[in-house]
DNA sequence: CTCGACTCCTGTTAGC
DNA sequence: TGCTAACAGGAGTCGA
């Protein structure tokens, strides 16, 4: 599903929207709108501008506009566990782990038209992505790809709550999601369930380098789905490395894959 | 402030 | 063959 990866794809696929003159605006599913935005408020803000820069914060893709060099609004997308990004009829990912591998037009969510033909769309089959006008960038924590080690020491390693929920904690640290989690966390042999707050240096060490290590992977083999847990991310799957038969448990709300033996709970 | 429980959404799939 | 129920998880809300 789309996380932080996913989106840092997008946002490089939405390079190609920028500075393109917006005509029109298609919202078909008003539901999809966010925090008052309504299908006039997004019209009227964006018809005229034109996109400027891609930047992205976590799972949000923000894209600024502006108007004869003067700052515009800056249009927030989320895309929930199954939203794509299109320019020009152009996906910017391929394969979504549990989204449709279908492609409906009839999924599109938001639409934006340009001057020259082309459009970039939202297109979420169920509909949990949205999209909102001046979104909230500072509720989100540091970004995953730029976290330091301070930072993971002090905003996310802290507190008795099971480390996999801090993980996933998005006013922490921004754009992980399920499956990055349980694979940074396989990787650096920590066990899912330990509170938060018990990880000695060695460990938030070993964390670390293994989420960098995730990211740049997952970014080389094109997405989130692509870890090396994944094939065995299902019940009686078994840890790649020694096969011992996976724990499956229900963590922070998500259904968390863990080795009991390359995974401890302690040290 | 913290944190778990609950809710939203719908395409896919397992099971009868 | 066709139906139903379970499942997936990002994110917002609510109450303790």
């Amino acid at each position: 599903m789309p996380e932080g990866v996913e989106i840092e794809i997008y946002r490089i696929g939405a390079e190609a929207a920028l500075d393109r003159e917006i005509v029109s605006v298609e919202t078909p599913d008003e539901w999809f709108l966010k925090d008052g935005a309504t299908p006039e408020s997004v019209r009227d803000a964006l018809v005229g501008e034109r996109f400027v820069a891609a930047r992205r914060r976590g799972k949000l893709l923000i894209l600024d506009a502006a108007k004869d060099g003067e700052p515009g609004p800056r249009l927030g997308l989320r895309f929930g566990m199954t939203g794509r990004l299109i320019v020009d009829d152009e996906a910017a990912i391929g394969y979504l782990e549990y989204s449709s591998q279908r492609n409906d037009p009839a999924w599109d969510r938001f639409v934006v038209h340009f001057a020259d033909g082309g459009d970039l769309r939202l297109r979420d089959p169920r509909r949990l992505g949205g999209v909102a006008l001046d979104p909230d960038e500072d509720a989100l924590g540091v970004d995953a790809f730029e976290i330091k080690p301070k930072q993971l020491r002090d905003r996310v390693l802290v507190g008795e709550v099971a480390l996999k929920a801090r993980l996933l904690d998005q006013s922490r640290v921004a754009g992980i999601g399920n499956l990055i989690a349980d694979e940074t966390m396989w990787r650096a042999k920590i066990d899912p369930g330990r509170p938060a707050g018990s990880l000695d240096d060695r460990e938030a060490g070993r964390l670390l380098r293994a989420l960098r290590r995730v990211l740049a992977d997952f970014m080389r083999d094109g997405g989130s789905h692509t870890g090396r847990l994944q094939d065995q991310r299902v019940r009686g799957g078994r840890c790649p490395i020694c096969r011992t038969e996976l724990d499956r448990r229900e963590i922070g709300g998500r259904t968390t894959f863990s080795c009991p033996r390359h995974q401890p709970i302690s040290g």
